[in-house]
DNA sequence: GTCGAGATTATCT
DNA sequence: GATAATCTCGACC
């Protein structure tokens, strides 16, 4: 079970698409992996590795297959898969997917949530369904409560510019994202600047 | 359905 | 003190 340590030992933008209609699981709850977004540490401005190793990006320099996880807004959530050989600053952010398991306890995080298709469209919406907090933040994501698996066989998927990210160098111009095409759980959402406090 | 603005706190300089 | 890989809400079509 699990995944093969090998396959997360690769560029970020080759892991990426392999992502596609995996499996995390949460303890009781289980999500398929619908939309990712691809970060390639040092080489991307848009990463928090851009401007070198710090306390928050640790673990991303580590070895595959392990959870970081970030604070952003204060408020919010992000969970990533580490990839790329261990010293390589790389991995792959968990923008959107489906609950197909334990869908009331993903609820249940989300009281005010809506349809089941809302409760982990969003990166940080995603964290909230799941239970992931920073402390999982290091986790090996083949051991412990945490699990992913990755697909037997390849999934279709599309390609476009990331949104959200602060546009520090330009860096949304790359087709760094990637999705389900045809999806209902994948990026309704509007691509907008970030906002400067008032 | 789309568009615009505010909220809130860990982390880094 | 400035920054941030976001979300929620309200207004409008």
């Amino acid at each position: 079970m699990g995944f093969d340590r090998d396959a997360l030992s690769r560029p970020a933008l080759e892991v990426a698409p392999d992502l596609l209609g995996g499996i995390l699981t949460v303890g009781d709850v289980a999500l398929r992996i619908t939309e990712v977004e691809a970060y390639l540490g040092e080489a991307d401005p848009g990463s928090h590795a851009f401007r070198g190793r710090g306390n928050r990006n640790a673990v991303m320099y580590g070895p595959p297959g392990h959870l970081y996880t970030y604070f952003t807004y204060g408020m919010h959530v992000c969970a990533n898969v580490v990839c790329s050989p261990e010293g390589v600053a790389s991995g792959i952010l968990l923008r959107a997917g489906e609950i197909v398991e334990g869908v009331d306890i993903a609820r249940s995080r989300r009281h005010s949530s809506k349809a089941d298709l809302d409760l982990a469209r969003g990166p940080a919406r995603l964290c909230v369904a799941m239970g992931i907090t920073l402390v999982d933040g290091g986790t090996d994501l083949d051991s412990g409560r945490i699990r992913l698996s990755l697909p037997g066989e390849p999934s279709p998927f599309a390609t476009g510019p990331r949104t959200g990210v602060s546009g520090l160098g330009g860096s949304t111009q790359y087709p760094w994202r990637f999705w389900i095409p045809g999806d209902p759980t994948v990026s309704p959402y509007k691509a907008h600047v970030p906002k400067k406090r008032g």
